[in-house]
RNA sequence: GGAGAGAUGUCCGAGGGGUCGAAGGAGCACGAUUGGAAAUCGUGUGUACCUCAAAAGGGUACCGUGGGUUCAAAUCCCACUCUCUCCGCCA
């Protein structure tokens, strides 16, 4: 959610930073409502501060046995005038905020301009596409070839977008998310192992609710939703919270399996793991200060990509322009993995920096040195998606003979160097 | 799932319609004292919003959440959530 002052007192650059990323919302009916709900305040602020004096005064009749029916009966009036504007300023205030929660972020002017991914602008490389002597098969056909990925398993216990993990694939899905773990919990980044459910008022916390519902499973008869990412239950972890200053920036890693309706995918990524309605996921996040957030986003990306070079695995990194930016996100670098039976790069984590956005929807602040309370910024970032990258293993690392070698981080969760 | 108890500020904890934004204690900050510290004493110590050019000041709201009763609610009523104890069930 962004600042309400700062919108009011800024819209034209508001309109104008939300058209560079195609948002249709408009923000005019924003003003006129912030208008009437001060008026409103005004209004019953005054109203309320009469009723408590003259309450103050009955009270002191009262302990006086004096006589005080006429005012009591003023009051009895007054009442039901506060109780009418506070009505209308509830619905005022409700219809304020179901706009505020629909405006995306605010992107960074450092984000470049453009219409969609295609515009997207690459950073940096590292290694150069795999090349092959022989005609690689894509990882779907590995895996079914040797047993490892069934996919009508799948289709018979659940439905399309799942996917039955069996023996070796297993192992490596598993082997991969511990090597995500180990590594990043050795670069300072404390492990969290959170409940894959949350709350509404959590889904609403990081931006998830109320806008993208459909894409969220909701379980029926209770208010809890599947955790889409990691990010969702680890950032409401001190929703809320003010934390101390000397403790920023706080750093967490998580794994979760990630649970999505991908609503409006159909026909996108249908062969093999790389669009699910379930996959795991390692989740990078950190709560930082602001003056310093676009350094975070910086090596919380860099702390992402570790994984790739460990692995060595060929990747890019893109920095997603104006029109790419997810809802609320201010600045997003996508770390795009080397995939042969694409035959391009494709997306295996995406890090963002939210600056205040999150937080002040969860209110999670920190008391600076001064002893004010300031918004703190989020972050955070896939480090990385477990089934491409499992998927990116297969693929880059499969030889003539239909082997797969075992990239040497992975040996020693692995237990073998080759799978055969 | 059944029965009971509870939820108050950073923490502990009192208060059960008006003098309560809330006693008392701890913690923390500042000051005094000290060669320095401990102890002691004094002062201060929540958040959000409105008002104000800003600061000061003033106002409103907040005692788990949401409703209600009342001139007036932390306090009374209703619903919900969560925590604890006992019983049942259970990986």
């Amino acid at each position: 959610m962004l600042d309400l002052r700062f919108v009011c007192d800024n819209i034209d650059l508001v309109k104008e930073k939300l058209a560079k990323r195609n948002s249709k919302v408009d923000i005019t009916e924003v003003a006129e409502l912030a208008e009437k709900r001060r008026t409103l305040i005004r209004k019953v602020e005054g109203l309320k501060a009469e009723k408590n004096k003259v309450s103050a005064e009955i009270a002191a009749l009262k302990r006086q046995k004096a006589d005080c029916e006429d005012l009591i009966l003023k009051m009895r009036a007054e009442g039901e005038e506060i109780k009418a504007l506070d009505d209308e300023l509830t619905a005022t205030e409700d219809r304020l905020k179901e706009l505020m929660y629909t405006i995306p972020n605010l992107i960074d002017d450092s984000v470049p301009y453009g219409k969609d991914d295609s515009d997207n602008v690459e950073v940096r490389r590292f290694m150069e596409p795999t090349k092959f002597d022989f005609e690689p098969l894509p990882h779907w056909e590995i895996g079914e070839k040797k047993g490892i990925l069934n996919f009508a398993q799948a289709t018979k216990i659940t439905g399309s977008r799942f996917t039955v993990y069996h023996g070796a694939a297993a192992r490596l899905e598993r082997a991969i998310t511990n090597l995500m773990l180990d590594t990043h919990t050795a670069h300072g980044y404390e492990e969290i192992l959170p409940p894959f459910m949350v709350n509404r008022d959590s889904m609403l916390g990081t931006g998830q609710l109320p806008k993208f519902e459909e894409d969220m499973y909701a379980l029926k008869g209770t208010d809890y939703y599947l955790v889409p990412t990691a990010e969702v239950p680890v950032t409401n972890l001190h929703r809320g919270d003010i934390l101390s200053e000397k403790d920023l920036p706080i750093k967490y890693c998580a794994y979760t399996a990630c649970f999505r309706g991908e609503a409006g995918s159909a026909g996108r990524d249908t062969r093999g793991v790389i669009r699910q309605h379930q996959f795991n996921k390692v989740e990078l996040v950190k709560f930082a200060h602001p003056d310093h957030s676009f350094e975070e986003l910086e090596s919380l990306t860099n702390d992402a990509e570790r994984i790739l070079q460990l692995l060595k695995l060929p990747y890019r990194v893109v920095c997603l322009c104006s029109g790419d930016v997810g809802f609320s996100s201010c600045k997003t670098y996508d770390i795009e993995v080397w995939l042969p039976s694409y035959g391009r790069y494709v997306e295996i984590s995406s890090c963002s920096n939210f600056v205040d956005f999150q937080a002040r929807r969860a209110n999670i602040k920190f008391r600076d040195e001064k002893g004010k309370t300031r918004l703190v910024h989020t972050l955070n970032g896939s480090g990385l998606a477990v089934g491409r990258t499992t998927a990116a293993v297969l693929e880059n690392y499969q030889n003539a003979d239909g082997t797969i070698t075992v990239p040497e981080v992975l040996r020693k969760y692995m237990g073998c160097d080759v799978i055969e």
